[in-house]
Formats: C-alpha cells, sequence, structure tokens
DNA sequence: TTGTAGGCGTTATCAC
DNA sequence: GTGATAACGCCTACAA
C-alpha cells in the first residue's frame, strides 16, 4: 500500500520530513543563511538527508520567491557566431559565472520583433544580449517593463536604443590598409563580400580602408572562383588588398595563383580572423587577429553594476570589443 | 501620493484589475483555454488590458505551478563544436520549438561529476543532452529523480546508461577508405591527431579505415608543419591518406607539396568536414561530408515520446547521426 | 459566462 | 535555536 514510492522530485518538504526538522531549518542550512542560528548537530542531519534523497532546490520556485534568477540570456542562432565569437562567448560565460550569473544560450530563431521580446521576457532575465538590430523602441521597453535590468545590444554599429557592445569592424580594415601601406603598398583595395549576412560587416571594413586610403577600391565578390577569376581577370587590381577575411583570402591568392600574379610581390594580400588554417598558406597569410580572451570581465562588471542599480547606462554607452584586441599577425 | 507608478512587473492580477475581470478570466484568455467559455467583448478587453500594461507570464511561476518547463537542456561549450554540429545543433532546436520544447544551451563549463547534474538538474528540464562522459550513474539517477524524463547521451560511443545519439567516426573513417580503394589505392594509412579532445575521434576514424585495410597504417600527427614535413621526409608513406579532416588534410597537402610529392598521382588525400575552404585547395581536395540537416525530427519524436511516457526507452538505445547522411564529395 | 480558492516549492518574517 | 506562516505568479477544478 504505502510501497508506492515517491515518483515526484523530492522536495524541501521532504527533506525536513526525513532530517526531523521544519522546513524552514531546510532552507537555512542549504542556504547558510546567517541570519537563522542552527546547531552543528542539526546541520548535518539536514545535509545527510539533502544528501540521501537526492534533493535539489527548484530553480523556477526560487525564482519566483526571490524575484531573480540570475539569467543572462544570449539570443543566437550556434552557426552564425565564428570561432573566436564563440571561444569569446563561453569566456564571458565563465566571467559571468563567477560573478553569480548564469548565461544561458537560447537559440529560437522563428519569433520576429515584440513576439521574440515576449518570448524573451517570459525568462525574466536579469540581462539579455542581444543582435542590436532585432531589438527595437517596443521591445526594449517590454524587456525593462517586465524586469529585466540590463538590456545590451550586440552588433557592428552603436545601438541607440540601449547600450552596446560594438564589434567595429572599420578598425579591422584600418589595421590591414595600415599595414599594407606599410609595407610599401601604394594602391588599395578591399574585397566585400556579396552574401548577406556579413556584406554589412564587408562594408564597415572597406570604411576602415577608406579611413587610411580615401581612394581604396571597393571590390565587390560573392565566395565562387568564378567570380574571383573574373575579377582578376579584370586587370586593374589594387597592389594591397584586405580580403575581408581568411577565406576569401584564400579564395583571391588561390585566384591570382592561377592567373600567374605572385602574392604578396605583385599583389600582397592580408585576411582577418585567423584560422589556424591560413597558417599553412604558402606564401603564409597575413591576418588581423582578435584575441577572444581579454575582454569579458570589464563587460561583466558594467553589466553587474547596471543589475545593482550602481550605475545608469546610458542609451549610448558602447563596449568597444575590438580595439584593445586587434593585432596584425604578420606573414613574416 | 499614488502616482508611485508600478515598477514592479505587471503580472495578470494587474491585468485582471485593468480589465475589469477576475485573475482566471485573464488565465483563461490568454491561454486560449477551451473549458471555459469567454465572451468575445471579455476576451478582447482582457487581450487589449495585456497589451496596454505589457504583460508577458512569468515563466518561472508557470513551470512551477503546470510541473514542467518544456526545457531541453544542452550544456555543452560552444567553442567546441565545429560549425557542421552547429547547424545541426540549430536544426534540433527548431524541431524542438515546433513540438513545443525549448532547447536551451548552458555553457557552464566548471561544475564537475554530481555537482554539474545538480547545476542542471535546478532547472528541472524535461530533457537533457550531454556528453556521455560527463554523465556518471549517480548524476543520471539524480536527474531522473529530479524529474528529467530523457537524458540523452552523445559522443562518439554509446553510453551504457542513457540512450545516446552516437557520432561514430568509424563510419566516416570506413567511407574515406572505401573511396581511397576505389581509386586504386594499394596501401593506406589514417592520420591521428594529437590533440587532446580530437584525439579520440581521430583513433576511431582510424579504426574505420582499418575495417577496410585491417594494415592501414596509423600516422600520429600534431598540428604542426614541422611534424607533418618530418612524417612527409620518413618516407614510406601509403599511397592513399585519410587525413582526419580537412584542415590536416590541407597541412599534410602542404608538406607533400613541399616535398615535391604530387598530389593525388603520389599520394591520394581525403578530408572530412568539407569545410567551405577545402573547395579552394588545388587540386580540389576530396571530403567526407555530413547533412546537418536532416536527422533532428527523427530525435526530437524519440525524445517527445519518452517524455510523454509512451515508450521505456533502454539505456542501450542508439541513434546513429552519421549513418543517412554521411557522403564522399569527389574532388572530380 | 465568470469568480473563488488552493497549491506548486521557495524564502523570509515573525513568534515561540 | 527552531518552527509556523505568508507571499511570489500562475493554473484549474469547482462553485455561483
Amino acid at each position: 500500500m504505502t510501497e508506492d514510492i515517491q515518483r515526484r522530485p523530492p522536495t524541501s518538504v521532504d527533506v525536513a520530513r526525513a532530517a526531523g526538522v521544519s522546513q524552514a531549518t531546510v532552507s537555512y542550512v542549504l542556504n547558510d543563511n546567517p541570519n537563522a542560528r542552527v546547531s552543528e548537530k542539526t546541520r548535518e542531519r539536514v545535509r545527510e538527508a539533502a544528501e540521501r534523497l537526492g534533493y535539489v532546490p527548484h530553480a523556477s520556485a526560487r525564482a519566483l520567491r526571490t524575484g531573480h534568477s540570475g539569467l543572462v540570456l544570449l539570443p543566437l542562432p550556434m552557426a552564425r557566431t565564428g570561432r573566436l565569437a564563440q571561444e569569446w562567448l563561453d569566456a564571458l560565460g565563465d566571467a559571468l559565472n563567477d560573478a553569480g550569473y548564469t548565461l544561458v544560450y537560447y537559440g529560437e530563431r522563428k519569433l520576429k520583433g515584440i513576439a521574440a521580446a515576449r518570448d524573451w521576457a517570459a525568462l525574466r532575465p536579469v540581462s539579455i544580449i542581444v543582435d542590436s538590430e532585432r531589438l527595437t523602441k517596443a521591445s526594449v521597453e517590454l524587456l525593462k517593463s517586465s524586469g529585466t535590468r540590463a538590456v545590451f545590444g550586440i552588433g557592428s554599429e552603436p545601438s541607440p536604443l540601449v547600450p552596446s557592445m560594438v564589434l567595429d569592424h572599420r578598425q579591422v580594415g584600418e589595421l590591414a590598409a595600415r599595414h599594407l601601406v606599410e609595407r610599401g603598398c601604394r594602391r588599395l583595395g578591399a574585397i566585400v563580400p556579396r552574401e548577406a549576412g556579413i556584406d554589412v560587416m564587408g562594408a564597415n571594413r572597406w570604411r576602415g580602408v577608406c579611413r587610411v586610403a580615401p581612394d581604396a577600391a571597393r571590390l565587390d565578390l560573392a565566395f565562387s572562383e568564378d567570380e574571383a577569376r573574373e575579377l582578376v581577370a579584370g586587370g586593374d587590381l589594387p597592389d594591397g588588398v584586405f580580403a575581408y577575411n581568411d577565406e576569401y583570402a584564400m579564395l583571391l591568392i588561390s585566384a591570382l595563383h592561377d592567373a600567374g600574379l605572385r602574392v604578396p610581390d605583385d599583389v600582397a594580400v592580408v585576411g582577418a580572423d585567423d584560422l589556424p588554417i591560413a597558417s599553412l598558406m604558402r606564401p603564409r597569410l597575413t591576418s588581423v587577429h582578435f584575441d577572444p580572451t581579454a575582454n569579458p570581465v570589464e563587460l561583466v562588471t558594467l553589466l553587474d553594476e547596471i543589475v545593482r542599480g550602481e550605475r545608469e547606462a546610458a542609451d549610448g554607452t558602447v563596449v568597444d570589443l575590438f580595439a584593445p584586441r586587434l593585432v596584425v599577425r604578420d606573414s613574416a
């Protein structure tokens, strides 16, 4: 009869019963609440019972009661982020962990606009880091009014709505261009990929090149060997090309080789992103590199201060993710 | 005095007050509960009030009340998963969404063993998909007893503890080897990377090669040009090499070129993973390719059945993620 | 057709 | 030192 074993997860009440104490005492002990004085003997009994029953506190119940979940939501599809970005996100997760938060990567892709914001807000995250483009005035308002303390945008442009983490791709182009100029190039060009999704970054990197060489050629290119061949065959190439990233750099170099041109003697090429694979090119590929490990702490501090209300982040606040960590890895 | 505006997120009670109905009615309307007949006029009033107040239901409260969160937890660090795996995970997330679940990528990396399991269990996920190696008997028990209905392992070996999704890397090696044999190679070899983390996969791919060519050479190699050069200089290379993946394939081909050997005439090379970049190699790289888009539905169905209790998944159940979707993309 | 009330698992404020 | 008890926001019989 009473053989009907407990199939539902054990609760703190179960632990209390098993330890012969009240449920409040269980909470005190397990949370090391300093306000309550509990004898060491009782503590031991409670801990033992919890262990034995396999008790795990219910995060939802706790969030409901305390009013905060410690969740930092990151609604990005996984595949869209490159390798360096992922390493950076992992580092961010660790840093947030250390500060008592939990980074949760929420990959939903279907919902748009305000519906997406509702979906995120349902989780009552304490903070959210999201593509600046997915944020509207209405969705930010919804998030804030539903308890999200720190809404961050992330993207290549600062958001007018919220503080944002900016990957200013012009800096990448600028650095590459300066390198090419130092190497003696006279006419610069930059490849701008035609692929949707990265075309904007490409245009920004090109603009960065223009800051150094105002008359730099804009070389629009799809990731195809045919187009690359055409580009090269068209002649009149600059003698220094920033190829957007390492993959396009290899595409271009490959087409240059096929056309009998020499790299870097005829055309110098600089890539970006520093794929491990890039070190295999002959001649070696020069690449703009981003060190992903160092930044998160700074961002976590900012986030933490905003969440605690110690700081009222102005909407225009910008955390530059690139500036401190961009270097050219030379082929030399 | 009453100017003190509501700073806490609006609740369904607030909506009820604003709409002049009871809180139950709000719940009925917003959830389209068919058991309750509510007049269209009331529905409209409720919806309008919810909209106006920016009401968003509280996921934790709902989970607490209903007893399930619909969360499927995926505790993997982002950077460890390759591009194809990510696309697959995104597709999985979409498929789960369609089935009413929510895939949540939970990147914590510090906790080990049972402590990690406690961390996961606190979220009361309905299912969890996790590296088979991170699961112990105790942690599986803890998860199950805390309400996780479907615990899945994922890895290159089936887990004895739980149903698992297996990426049987021997199949990759086997396919590559068969291709090399068909191309006329007589002596086969397989590169096994020395890097921790992928060495196991490498060994499995090599074993797959051995299933086709029992005397296949095992070529241990770190990802460095020096080692690759040594390997080639050592001579006595097989005339068909499965290079583990495309990056190693490029490393090897590069070293072969430097040594004056011809690919594929002297040594045929097959890579794997089909990086977009691999299509740029001269000569083109042959690669074992995995189509990531097709599998999730099947897995979601299985998960759903287990969750609903319609199916009692035996611990040994294995979902082979590779078999149906592995092809050789030829250089021809 | 709508409202009342109880409880999900916690934490925190009180009495004892 | 410890134990009742009242919320937190939501869902859902059941009552009106």
